[in-house]
DNA sequence: GTCTGATATCTTGATATCAAGATGTTTGGA
DNA sequence: TCCAAACATCTTGATATCAAGATATCAGAC
């Protein structure tokens, strides 16, 4: 019996016509992203970032040396709106995490680019990040993190994300 | 290939000594979890509906005749903090989908009843929503889909969202 | 009966986000 | 060459959210 188990339940005595069978997993999945997202904040918040900026820090950290992305770059890797990406490059700028500087060739472009104490401050949220991550999942048993990982799979191919190549 | 298969290949590029595999989980998860709750969006948005009102409509349905709730009930259900709960409420009650009156008992209490107008407002939403998750879920096999919701089931478990009896 | 602590709700101030549009730059065709 | 359309980024205004604290009410100990 868990929460998504009484909703159920409540639907089946107020609506007994309904199908509640979808509301099930999409239910427990929305429901689920919310629980971890909460671990993980508290996480990111000992080591003094936000979620936010750890995902932006972990897009620049993951692109390679020199660690440049572009504002539109971000947009995408992130799935964010540009707006809401001018507002973390300068909050991160102000951290002196990033710098931004425009691109010579494509004065439309800037280039966003990890700093020396940018990148060690992702490098230390990022080890009690992972091992928060492993943490969470240490409960699983192993069928049961295959049957979740086959099932996100599956979710993900209906859901349109998939990559050429 | 996914973007998570993507993300992964960049961190084993970049850090191949990581272990990266609860990431391929939790970033699945999360990744999902918003593209999913970007087609419910779109849904309610067609019936003139944020996410979050039909949520409060929703828990007030469940709650069975009289349809009444306290902000307290709200807060939990909802997992959402008090001055939230304060803010939707205000906003649906602005829009005649429900009303707020004292508890004659314990004055500290409110009673958040929904209308007969918030209550058409659901009705029509719901239909169309339930239509949706099945839609999204659809493509899933038979197999995938007990994958899915097995694995989910798992992972309440380890975080704790399990209920007395 | 009268405090004191607990409880329920609301208020305040800060901030992350988005949609829509503004600004500046490049590109391709006439 | 010049202009229009495409493109990249930033700005503006609105809003949903939270944390922390304020306010009002109740319950229990004495």
């Amino acid at each position: 019996m868990d929460t998504l188990d009484r909703i159920l339940g409540e639907w089946e005595r107020e609506r007994p016509d309904l199908d509640v069978s979808a509301l099930a997993v999409i239910g427990r999945l929305s429901r689920y992203a919310d629980l971890v997202q909460a671990r993980l904040d508290a996480v990111f918040a000992e080591h003094g970032l936000q979620s936010w900026e750890f995902d932006v820090l972990s897009a620049l950290r993951r692109a390679g040396d020199p660690y440049e992305l572009t504002p539109g770059e971000l947009d995408r890797a992130l799935l964010i709106t540009s707006g809401t990406t001018t507002h973390r490059v300068q909050r991160l700028e102000s951290r002196g995490f990033v710098t931004r500087r425009r691109d010579e060739d494509d004065r439309r472009v800037v280039r966003v680019r990890l700093t020396v104490t940018g990148r060690a401050a992702h490098e230390a949220a990022h080890a009690a990040h992972a091992d928060n991550e492993t943490r969470i999942l240490a409960g699983l048993s192993e069928g049961e993190r295959a049957e979740l990982l086959g099932g996100l799979k599956a979710l993900g191919r209906v859901l349109g994300d998939t990559l050429p190549d």
